[in-house]
This record gives C-alpha cells, structure tokens and sequence, in this order.
DNA sequence: ACATCTTCTTAACAAATGTCAATGAACAGT
DNA sequence: ACTGTTCATTGACATTTGTTAAGAAGATGT
C-alpha cells in the first residue's frame, strides 16, 4: 500500500509530528480494498476504525423503512468514518458503502486511544478532525435551511463537482432532500435556462 | 459570579484536570449580561470567545434576505459559540442572540490557545466540544434529512422540551423548516389526533 | 386600565414537491 | 449480440407546503 497520501495528510495536519510519532502511527495501520457495493461500516455496528480513503468513493446513508437516504459523499485522499459511532463506541445509525472499488487505511479505536497517551501530538489530530467535521456539517446543515432544492443542487455543483460525475442521480436526489424524479425535472429546468 | 455549575461541567469533561489546572483557567474568565435581544456574536464578525451559557438561553439563526432562520437554541449550563468562525477565526454566518435576560462565561480564542500549550489538558476539552457538537450536528442532519416536518416537531418535544417550552414558535418553525403558519396547522392536527 | 406591539391562528388560494406508472437509455453479465 | 437490470426521464395527478391577508389572543410598557 501506498503511504504517501495519508502521511502528507497527517504532515499538514499536525506539523509538529516528527518521524518517531509517524513510525509509531504508521506502523498501527490495517489495510482492505473494498469492492463496489462493499460495506465500510453497517447500520447497528460499532463502528471501531477510521479510514482513510487512498482511493476510491465512500458513500454515508441512511436506512429508512426500507428506503436510503444519502448524507454524504467522501473521495479518495479524505478521512471517513461513521464518526458519531466511533467516538462513544456505539451502534451507527448510517451505512457507509462503496460507490467504487476502494481502498482504505484504517486505524482501530484502542490504537487510537493508545497513541493519544503515547503520542500526545494526535491528540490534535483528534480535535482537528472532529473540528473539520463539525465545520462540514455545518455547512451541510445550513444549505438545509436556507436553501431551496435547485439552490442546493446548484450549491453542490459549485462545491464538490465529483459527486455530480460519481454519484447516481438518485442518491444525489435523496442527499439534497427530493425525490429523484423532482431533481430530474429541476435538472432538466435548469440545463433550459443556461441556454 | 457563581462559579459552580461551570466547574462541574469542566470537571465532568475532564477527570484529570487538576486544581492548579483549574485556577489557570478561571483567572481567564470574564463575564457578561445580556438583555433579551442582545447579541452574543453578528454574523460577518469573527467569533473571538467561546461562552459558557451560566443563565438563560442564546438562539442561533441566520438572515437569509431579511428573513431570520434559526438554527439552534442553548440552555443554561451549556457551552454556546459560533464555533466555526471561533474555529477558524474567520466570520461567523450566523447570529446568536439572547432570548431571555442571560449571563454568559467567556474564554477567549488567544486564551485558549495559550492553556493548550501551557496545560495540554484542555486539548482533550477542545477536542470534546467539537465532538459534542458535531454528534448534536448529526442528529440535527439526519432528522431533517429522514423525517416529516411533523415527526420532526415531535422529536423536538420529546428531546428539547424547554424549546417548545421557552422558543416563540414562529422560531421553532424555522428551525424544522416550515413556515409558522404550517406549524400552527400541524399543531392542530396533532393535538387532534391525541384526543 | 389602555394602547401598542408581537405572536398565533385561520381561511382561501397558489406553488412546490411527491406518487405512481410507463418508457427508453445505459450498463453488466453471459 | 442478447438479456436482464438499473437508472433517468416524462406525464398525469395527489398531496404537502407556502403565501397572503385578516383577525384573535397574549404580552409589554406607560
């Protein structure tokens, strides 16, 4: 496995982090390739890693009566993880599994926990993920509330362009909150007012 | 100022915060009352301090065109910030402004930043907040993005009753994105159905 | 107690969005 | 190349939600 991605990842993260804490990091690391349509973590489960994707595409939904509702996309090069799981080590509420063949660089709960009293320098990497995860939610919550459908389509387009060429429409229907069939026919409404 | 309800909260947090700990923190403190209408942060003005809410009750809400969307309510004995622009020290999107006569606890950003390197031991706070308030954040998320405005409002009864109890409800509305004229006629129907 | 302001409710109507069903295009496996 | 399967589009119609306007109820200040 390739570990230039994720240790440029940690580099800008943490720039205190000296080659000592990489090699104690570095050496904690598990590794799997997921195939499409594999499960990273499932509703119910403890999720007990994060992963980083070295590449690939990671998709976060929800199970509801039988029909799924997205809530995020995650690309290659970025942390995922059932988070909310992670952190009070109990059972997910969402599903993570991938839109493509993935591969993935996990790092296990104890491991972490381990190195934030060996290694107190990931104790910032701990903060600072959460921080940039609050900060996305709040953006993504925000689009909620104060946008409407098209805006946040539009929004989406501008922001995280991949999503739009990787995701199937009718995720991406039930991320902005519509039905699939309404986003076609704003799509549609769209493509006819940029002509 | 009573000191009390702030110490435990921090104690709660941090087990292993000592007395000495505790004294460097508290000497940073100052404090602030604020009448009902006051605002604690301005959207376009960077968030310099994070606010332990000692009495009373903040809200969180946008100016989308002249028309105010809120986003949260904090209750006493909670921690209540513009936590993204503090984050980054950029400006804050949303306003937050007292709804009833408040007294609020304040730590500056450049304090803060000094106590993670003079006593490590508020890392571990800094990174608990932004991971209490990321989980608060999911919630959030995934019920406007899985439930009915009305499953939504009675989510809120049953897990924020002091909202209903204390937040006018044209607030509330758009808070569970509706209009408060739609909330108005799911109320009836709702108080319908219970008899 | 009065006047004023704010908030909540109600009604009629308009607009946005969802549902259901059918069709065709794109894709995957054989 | 053939056969299913999945996905996107479209139309007719139903439902939900928003808009506007008015009045009632409740709070606030003098």
């Amino acid at each position: 496995m390739n570990l230039t991605q994720i240790k440029s990842y940690y580099q800008n993260l943490l720039p205190t982090m000296d080659e000592a804490d990489w090699e104690v990091l570095s050496s904690r690391f598990t590794y799997r390739q997921l195939k499409k349509g594999d499960f990273l973590t499932r509703s119910g489960e403890i999720c007990r890693q994060v992963s980083f994707l070295n590449k690939g595409l990671i998709r976060f939904f929800y199970d509801v009566d039988g029909k799924e509702i997205s809530t995020g996309f995650v690309a290659e090069n970025d942390y995922v993880a059932e988070y909310a799981s992670f952190l009070v080590q109990q059972p997910a509420h969402s599903n993570l599994d991938a839109l493509e063949e993935s591969e993935v660089i996990n790092l296990s709960y104890d491991d972490m926990q381990l190195l934030y009293q060996t290694n107190p320098v990931f104790q910032i990497f701990g903060r600072k993920i959460a921080e940039m995860l609050f900060i996305l939610l709040v953006s993504q919550n925000t689009t909620l509330l104060t946008l409407s459908p098209e805006e946040r389509y539009q929004t989406l387009i501008n922001y995280q362009p991949f999503v739009i060429q990787r995701v199937p429409q009718y995720m991406i229907a039930s991320y902005i909150g519509i039905t699939p069939e309404h986003l076609s026919r704003l799509r549609k409404k769209m493509s006819i007012s940029q002509v």
